[in-house]
Order: structure tokens, then C-alpha cells, then sequence
RNA sequence: GCUCCGUUGGUGUAGUCCGGCCAAUCAUUUCGGCCUUUCGAGCCGAUGACCUGGGUUCAAAUCCCAGACGGAGCACCA
């Protein structure tokens, strides 16, 4: 099987759909994949040079390696070869027609005078098209089909045409006469020996257009499938890598991993496991209708992943501050992971006020329970220590809440979907890796991005990707 | 206009080829309950779907016809 990129940009998520149903089915059946970048067009699919080898990285972040990597641009001598054959075989011709006429002949049914040339005049002109004799537009290379075939899409169509812009590699920056997808993809599946295609339904003509030149050839076409296209719920940002490409362009977003781009590379910074993304693919199928992928259920199969081995921490959003009175312990100590007591537990200075979220504080005279800690009422602006066990939640009128020490929290910056969250959290956060992931109770699980000062060197701020709840 | 294709709960999916075992599977979501010092995990439960109309048949999600709705192609893009 293959995975034919475009590359002008990394991957948004929907680009994860065709590399993990192959990948998923190489693994499955002691298959074969290969990536084999379609960059035939140099002009309006301009290719982006870094683009390659950050396929490959999103690619490597899903959990594959392809068998096979390989570049349209470095087989122009192939598809030529190919083409010198089929005109051996009156299978194609060089037509100067204009898009807009032929286009009309077309419409009619109606071959253009230049369908029955005499071979000699064929094969001298595409070997001036080769050696760059004409100018874009000026003449191109048909295949031979059926001009009256019912469907107008089939009929005669263009293998390869001039392209006055050099392709941005190197190595391919000599060639002006460019194969069109049909041409270049036929004859690579077959020369790649693809068994099995999928791709889009934009595509689904393309089978019938490629068996044209297969009769030619005597080629047996692979199976193919065409599955519709892939929405995400959750965010603003269309999936679309030109769109997404204009808004970091315009500054609307930070980047190709900011947390509200639709891209692998944000779901990578979030700390979103690419095993999780590939399950979730697979699981839409391969039906031709179009599909809504909903991001809960990349969440759901993400928290199955991480959900054992990520340790709990506190981060109060917003936080309001409250003075605490009433000889609480000096210091609160809740498991690091409620389900594996052995990971010991955290150790968590209480000082004399605490930071709770708006959502939490409590009513005038109730009592809330400070997860860790112990039991409070609200009472004269201060939550007294009342010091009565865990009875009181099991009986149900004690509210369970997190909350951190308003004198030792580490401030953070949670950047999440909508935007980026200020907050405290305890103090042991500031001391996690880059990379660590956390769950910060009753509000979400989170990857630890970073730690930063500010140029004074003063406040350090942790900054946090928020993952999913 | 011409030509393809599709339509099962909020979302995805199984079943459709070879009609009966489908008063329709599984997952996710939502909502309840239990448990729990998380709104997580686990356990239990609930809500919720065969596009419409004809036809064939003892029997239709499944076969046939028509229609509606949706998608795609008719590029010197991929």
C-alpha cells in the first residue's frame, strides 16, 4: 500500500487517517507501505521543502516507519519512459489546443484535429516538451481514452504539461515538463507493485482514468477504495493546511503546534498519544460517505493510555484567596496516583491561606473538604479547621474541592483550545520535567511544556498544555 | 447540464454481497446509580437509529423501482 503526500505543509489531523488505516493493516497482515511524495506540480501545489521531513516526523509521532520512502520529483525519467512507450503504442498525443477549447470539443464529444497526428510528430513533440521547447500552456500530452465515453471526466485527458517555474528541489529543478497525477500515480502503483489503493472520493474517477493507460500496458489495476472526508468537531480552525498555513502566517495562531490548530503537531504538544489518534482513525472505517470525528473519542482512547501512569496534581484556576484559621497540619499529603499508593505521596506545604477556584468557594457556614487536607467551614471570611474525618463527604454534604498554599503555588499558564488559562498550582509542579504529563484533579489532564523565567529572572512561570479532561 | 457515489441512535461503526438467528452490534457521547478524599478510572443502568414512498416475498436494514437529501468529478491541482 501508499501513503502519497502532497507536501506543501505538515500534517493536520485528518492527514492521520490514511497513514494509520495502511500502517494499521501493514502490521496486521505482514504488509508493505510505502510514502511516496506526489510533488508533480511545482506551481500551483508548490511544494514546501520542509515539508517532507515533517510528514515523516508526524508520521514517526503516529508509530510508523514506512518500508519505502520515495519522491515523484526524483522519477521524471520513468514517467517519460512511460510515455515514449504508450505513444509507441498510439495510446497518447500531443495536442496544442487551448484549456477552454478542447475543453468544449470535449464537452461535445468531439476529438481535437491534433488526436490523430502522424507518431513521428508525436513522439518529436514530446521530446521538445522534455527538453523544454514550449512554454506552459502552449502543449501538452493526452491519453488516448474514448472522446465520446459517457462520462466527460474520463475522456482524453492530460498526462503531463509544460510548468515554467522550477520545482524548489534541487535535484528536480531542471524539469519543465510535468506528468499530472493520473499519469505519475498510475504508473508508480503499478511500478511500486501497490496491491491495495485508498484515497478520496475527489479521486474516485481516477481508477477509470488510470485504466486507460493500464489497457495500454497490459497492467492489472489494484484494488481501490475512496472514503469521503474527515470533519473534526471541537474546533474553529478548518482542516485545511492553507488555511491553517494563512492564519500562523497572519500571526491568528502561534504556530503549526498551537493548541487551537487542527494539526498532529498540536495534538503532539498536548501530549495526545499518536497511538490514540491511529485507534480513533481506524475506527471511522473506510465508508465513502463523509465522517465526523469527534474529539472525544480521541480522549477516550487517549485517557485509556495515560490514565494509569499520570500522577495527580493540584492547579486552582483563577484562584480566589481564603485565610485558613484553626491549626490545620502544616502540611497536606495526597497520593500521587490514588490507584498505585505505592508512588508515594506529594508533600504539600499549607501556610496560612489557600487559593480555591470561583466555582468552589464555599456558601457562608458550610463545610468543605480540601482534598488531602482535612475538613473547613466558612465562617467570619475564614475556613476553620474543624478536623472531623472523611465521614462527613461519605455522609454527602461536604464538597470535595481542590486547592493550593496562596504563599508557595507555582504560577502557570495552561494553554488550552480556547485560549490560554491562568493559574496556581502546587509547588511541586515547578519541578517537573519538560514533556511530563500530569493530571491536575477535577480539572483535566495536562503535558508539561516548560518552565520559564521572565528576562528579569525574577517570576517563573510554568507553562502547561492541556490535554483533555 | 453530463457522470459517479453514498444515506443505520448526537458521533463513529457492525449487519447489506448470500432476505429469516436484527423488536439491530460495539465504542464514544449524554444522563442516572454504586464506588471513590477527582468532574478520572472501575462497576451497574438509561436515553437513543435502519432517509421517504412503492414493489417482490410467508418474511426486507438487507433485493427491485422511484423520489428526497448529501457528497464528488467533468482542471495544463493533488
Amino acid at each position: 500500500m501508499r501513503c502519497a503526500p502532497n507536501p506543501n505543509g505538515p500534517w493536520h489531523v485528518g492527514h492521520a487517517r490514511m497513514p494509520a488505516v495502511i500502517g494499521t493493516y501493514r502490521d496486521r497482515y505482514d504488509g508493505w507501505f510505502c510514502v511516496r511524495f506526489d510533488d508533480t506540480d511545482p506551481e500551483t501545489k508548490r511544494p514546501d521543502l520542509e515539508a517532507y521531513d515533517a510528514i515523516l516526523d508526524d508520521l514517526d509521532y503516529l508509530g510508523f516507519e514506512p518500508d519505502a520512502t520515495y519522491r515523484a520529483s526524483d522519477r521524471l525519467e520513468t514517467y517519460y519512459d512511460h510515455a515514449r512507450e504508450l505513444i509507441e503504442m498510439g495510446g497518447a498525443y500531443t495536442c496544442s489546443c487551448s484549456g477552454e477549447a478542447f475543453s468544449e470539443l470535449k464537452n461535445n464529444g468531439e476529438p481535437c484535429p491534433h488526436r490523430d497526428k502522424d507518431g513521428e510528430t508525436v513522439r518529436s513533440e514530446f521530446e521538445e516538451m522534455i527538453d523544454g521547447e514550449y512554454e506552459s500552456g502552449e502543449m501538452v500530452l493526452r491519453v488516448k481514452t474514448d472522446i465520446e465515453h459517457k462520462n466527460p471526466a474520463l475522456r482524453d485527458w492530460v498526462a503531463f504539461r509544460m510548468i515554467d517555474t522550477p520545482h524548489p528541489r534541487e535535484e528536480a529543478s531542471e524539469y519543465r515538463c510535468w506528468p499530472m497525477l493520473d499519469f505519475q500515480s498510475g504508473v508508480d502503483d503499478h511500478l511500486l507493485e501497490v496491491t491495495h489503493i485508498i484515497r478520496g472520493i475527489d479521486l474516485q474517477d481516477s481508477a477509470k482514468r488510470q485504466q486507460f493507460v493500464y489497457d495500454y500496458f497490459g497492467w492489472e489495476y489494484p484494488e481501490v477504495i475512496h472514503w469521503g472526508h474527515v470533519q473534526l468537531d471541537a474546533y474553529d480552525v478548518k482542516m485545511s493546511t492553507s488555511t491553517i498555513s494563512e492564519l500562523i502566517e497572519q500571526g491568528e495562531l502561534d504556530g503549526w503546534d498551537d493548541p487551537r490548530a487542527p494539526t498532529l503537531k498540536s495534538l503532539r504538544r498536548r501530549g495526545i498519544r499518536g497511538d490514540a489518534i491511529v485507534d480513533a482513525m481506524v475506527g471511522l472505517g473506510t465508508s465513502t460517505s463523509d465522517v465526523d470525528l469527534a474529539m472525544s473519542s480521541i480522549y477516550a482512547e487517549n485517557r485509556d493510555l495515560i490514565d494509569e501512569e499520570t500522577d495527580r496534581r493540584f492547579l486552582v484556576r483563577e484562584g480566589n484567596q481564603l485565610p485558613l484559621g484553626g491549626s490545620p497540619p502544616d502540611e497536606a499529603n495526597p497520593p500521587l496516583h490514588p490507584n498505585h499508593e505505592d508512588r508515594g505521596v506529594r508533600e504539600i506545604p499549607v501556610g496560612d491561606s489557600v487559593m480555591l477556584e470561583s466555582d468552589d468557594l464555599p456558601q457562608r457556614e458550610a463545610r468543605i473538604w480540601l482534598k488531602g487536607l482535612g475538613c473547613f467551614q466558612f465562617t467570619r471570611d475564614t475556613l476553620q479547621y474543624t478536623g472531623e474525618d472523611i465521614d462527613v463527604v461519605r455522609e454527602g454534604d461536604v464538597d470535595v474541592v481542590h486547592w493550593v498554599p496562596a504563599d508557595e503555588s507555582v504560577p502557570v499558564r495552561m494553554r488550552t483550545m480556547e485560549g490560554d488559562v491562568r493559574g496556581h498550582a502546587e509547588p511541586g509542579v515547578g519541578n517537573l520535567d519538560s514533556d511530563e504529563m500530569v493530571q491536575f484533579e477535577r480539572v483535566g489532564f495536562a503535558r508539561i511544556d516548560r518552565h520559564e523565567s521572565d528576562d528579569e529572572g525574577g517570576a517563573e512561570e510554568t507553562v502547561a498544555y492541556y490535554t483533555h479532561p
